[in-house]
DNA sequence: TAATTGTTATACCTAGAATATAACAACCAT
DNA sequence: ATGGTTGTTATATTCTAGGTATAACAATTA
């Protein structure tokens, strides 16, 4: 798995391994039942803390993407809960529409985007 | 101009006011050309403090939603550049497509979602 | 002249992000 | 059984961002 993080970013350093991880999952980088580095392993290879690895997991566990097994460490296990998932992505979604109808994006750009962007990521 | 503020959201105030009024232009409620209130008087409408208002004002400049003139105060004006828009409209899309697929939706359920949308935003 | 415009500056407080140690129970390989 | 690893929790510290509070500025407007 390959994880960049850049440290000059605006975005927190546990976001960006949290979008990496989506990205991984999406991919098949990483399959569901494998397993993830340990939070010690991930934190050494990429120069963070320990406790900022562990944010990140915590928060995907939350959102139903990992299970915590004490012999396995942390497993990948999406919990598919489609009503729930469409309502966030459409809340998530709202404000970027919004910005793209600003700019003069149209209907058919911005589903070209997501066409591209599905098969990059699947 | 209808602006509602969740205070016990985890979103920045000055973050949920910038989306707010994404959706004011995008659904024409601010037309191009017309003037937004002055951050003392928005402020106030909704108590907070000018400065967060002024910082929500100063990031849509930065972003070509507004022009600042001395004596109409903060005038919609936005700056047409597709191909900046396209290249930042992916770079917010593509955590939130590699979320949808983990979760298992499938590239027409989020496209549904996207013309829901642009028909709810415009 | 008085009031309002966006803007800038300064100061303060709070919460979140990130780091640094340290410890815990549960598990596993040797 | 010992030693090492797992996620987790706790505590403390530093730094930054968000938000508030005053105050002042030049430019504009009534």
């Amino acid at each position: 798995m390959y994880i960049e993080i850049d440290f000059n970013s605006d975005e927190a350093i546990y976001v960006q391994l949290r979008n990496q991880i989506f990205m991984a999952i999406a991919t098949s980088q990483i399959k569901e039942g494998e397993s993830l580095p340990s939070v010690r392993a991930l934190a050494d290879t990429i120069g963070v803390n320990m406790h900022t690895v562990n944010k990140a997991y915590s928060t995907l566990r939350q959102d139903g993407f990992l299970k915590v097994d004490r012999r396995r460490g942390a497993v990948v296990a999406v919990d598919i809960d489609k009503l729930t998932s469409m309502e966030k992505m459409k809340a998530y979604l709202r404000p970027l529409i919004a910005r793209g109808i600003c700019k003069g994006l149209t209907q058919e750009e911005i589903k070209e985007l997501v066409d591209d962007l599905y098969d990059e990521l699947s």
